[in-house]
DNA sequence: GAGAGATTGTTTCTTTGTAAACAAAATTTG
DNA sequence: CAAATTTTGTTTACAAAGAAACAATCTCTC
């Protein structure tokens, strides 16, 4: 009687249910939906908010340095950059001392908007370990850091 | 003297730096950064090897059960299956019982390549947590099971 | 059992992100 | 300092992934 399997709780993942890579993306998959679920309505995504805080807490930083600070590719930033300066969040502006850089720095509008999204975007990111204790949570982001190499 | 911030280690990331959300991001990608690094020539990428693995250990599973499990959209799985049709590597069937549904099983060559992949992928993520102690390294997958809900 | 609604998978369109080739400017090296 | 190399950003082409509309089938309700 080989009943197929019809649950997702049913499968067998094997080995792969204690693969760090794998849950990692797993994790972040779940983050993600949770997001769009939440604050889908918010004309924010995470990685543009990331973005332009970084910017905000950095002004006149390089997008090459932005680029790899947040692993965007170069190709990639560009595209986003000038998606933002398309909406008047940023501008750009060529150094004198390096004229093949580009220099960012957010419009005032941008700033305080950013500001503004930081409160529920922080909010939600408090919210991510939420089934977890606040100790599991400190753990969890101090091996996250060392992880990423933050440390 | 505003000197522009130059490297990457001196940007400012403000609370992003423990917000698990983007950490959890930043983890996943310098993860498929690092597979790439070692493993880029090996002709299965770690989502490709996933379903494959996944399949072998469930063979009739179904597309939707395989979508939920691995948090895959349905469109996105289709593509995925048909890419596997064409390589080879799986067999479609259409059960009686729903006609709607598609069950998967894996080719016996695929089913042997599998195994063969399970060991070169399954030593990378062994070696994900690298840089951990292997008490955090128990700890992290413990609390990334929590936080995907795997527990 | 006929119709309303839900599920499953596919298709089409769009978005997000990467890869490779390129141009311009800076740096290195001989 | 001139040629070779590297860095920075852009462009073009493509791959990965999601959203929405759709068709087929199944289930539920009356």
């Amino acid at each position: 009687m080989d009943m197929p399997v019809r649950v997702a709780d049913d499968v067998d993942l094997g080995r792969l249910d204690s693969a760090l890579g794998f849950l990692l993306r797993m994790a972040q998959l779940k983050v993600y939906e949770r997001f769009f679920e939440t604050l889908g309505d918010k004309d924010l995504k995470p990685g543009e908010f990331s973005v332009l805080w970084v910017i905000s807490r950095n002004p006149g930083i390089r997008q090459s340095v932005l680029g790899q600070r947040l692993m965007i590719k170069r190709a990639h930033m560009t595209k986003l950059i000038r998606g933002f300066e398309d909406r008047g969040l940023v501008t750009r502006r060529v150094p004198d001392e390096d004229r093949r850089a580009v220099e960012i720095t957010l419009t005032p509008e941008a700033a305080a908007r950013v500001e503004k999204a930081a409160e529920w975007f922080f909010d939600f990111e408090d919210a991510v370990g939420n089934n977890l204790s606040s100790a599991e949570q400190k753990q969890l982001t101090l091996l996250l850091r060392k992880i990423v190499g933050l440390n």
